[in-house]
DNA sequence: ATCGTCATGTAACGTGTTACATGATTGT
DNA sequence: ACAATCATGTAACACGTTACATGACGAT
């Protein structure tokens, strides 16, 4: 059972509150970055395969005389499935494809795998970025003859996105370590 | 006329040089960021769909012993079209949709339309950086409270590589004044 | 003789994009 | 009465993914 990144996005947020697709479009609309589309004809047949699979179940609820909404909420089929995703470990592969589905899966995390599961993909994730930094590197020291300009630039831009996050994620830790020592309130 | 990303990585790479869809497809393998897929089930229909296009010809042809190689190169439509995309202005709106089209535009700008092309781009970038980093921080500053702490961190991380790319700009400006001081060379 | 790599394709499939359609509700 | 927004959909289409297929060439 894989599901597009589209899915699992609409799968954790559903897990949040449940939503109507329009909800779930507002999301996508107003928060920056997140930049799934907001067309309906992406996210209502989403919605539907989703429910299909038996993963939500989606009601009509018609609260306070405004029109009708169909709230979607998440089975235990579609929990379990959630935190498959969740737990998968954090691989070289995924960091070399890009942050975008790290990123989305880490903004899940601390909600439904808990804090020790956040901390724990944070570590792995610094880990396979304090590798993958310097092979940047390296292949743009041994093929800078190589490239123009532009080219090198280029890469130069990559490289120091992933530097970027390797700073975040030494950051975040940081910030998680203090929450777990300073408060153990909510 | 509008073309998929792919498409417009391939019209790039075949004006720097006449190359075969299994050519194509190595640069795809082998150069780290340049993420598109190494599948050929996407490289060998676009580069039929550019030809039916009329945007690039190619022809079979076998080199010294190899075995037959169909050589790929622009036409003069497809200058015309590779020109037209990288002429864009760089707009507000595709800096907010991501780094991904602008990076692969400033990679074949200066080859295609010269230095000072290149320059302008880069300043027009660093423009609407300018605005949409403050915008980005004052959205997370107004919307803190509202988030869980992995969304905050999430949005941090998103920001901060804007930012990245933001401190690359004025690198990448740098880098381009100096050389066009220094050495008018190659 | 066989295996790996070079080289080009094709076919089924899922899913996102774009654009259109519909009707209810709220505000003026 | 009308427009704007809320809310849900649908249909055509383009495109990339995955997996399979084919055959030539060079090496052992």
């Amino acid at each position: 059972m894989s599901l597009s990144l589209l899915s699992y996005a609409l799968l954790g947020l559903l897990e949040q509150q449940p939503s109507s697709g329009y909800d779930l479009r507002k999301i996508f609309v107003q928060t920056p970055m997140w930049s799934y589309s907001d067309s309906p004809g992406a996210i209502y047949p989403a919605l539907e395969r989703l429910e299909k699979s038996g993963l939500i179940r989606g009601r009509v609820e018609a609260s306070a005389g405004l029109r009708q909404r169909k709230l979607f909420r998440l089975t235990s089929a579609g929990t379990a499935e959630l935190k498959k995703w969740l737990r998968k470990p954090v691989s070289r592969e995924e960091v070399v494809r890009g942050m975008g589905e790290l990123m989305l899966r880490f903004a899940f995390t601390e909600r439904v795998l808990g804090g020790a599961a956040a901390m724990q993909f944070l570590k792995d994730l610094e880990k396979e970025l304090r590798w993958y930094v310097p092979t940047l590197r390296e292949f743009l020291d041994t093929q800078e003859e190589a490239m123009t300009i532009s080219g090198r630039l280029a890469l130069e831009s990559g490289i120091r996105g992933y530097e970027s996050q390797l700073g975040w994620t030494t950051y975040a830790i940081a910030m998680y370590a203090e929450r777990n020592k300073g408060g153990t309130s909510s």
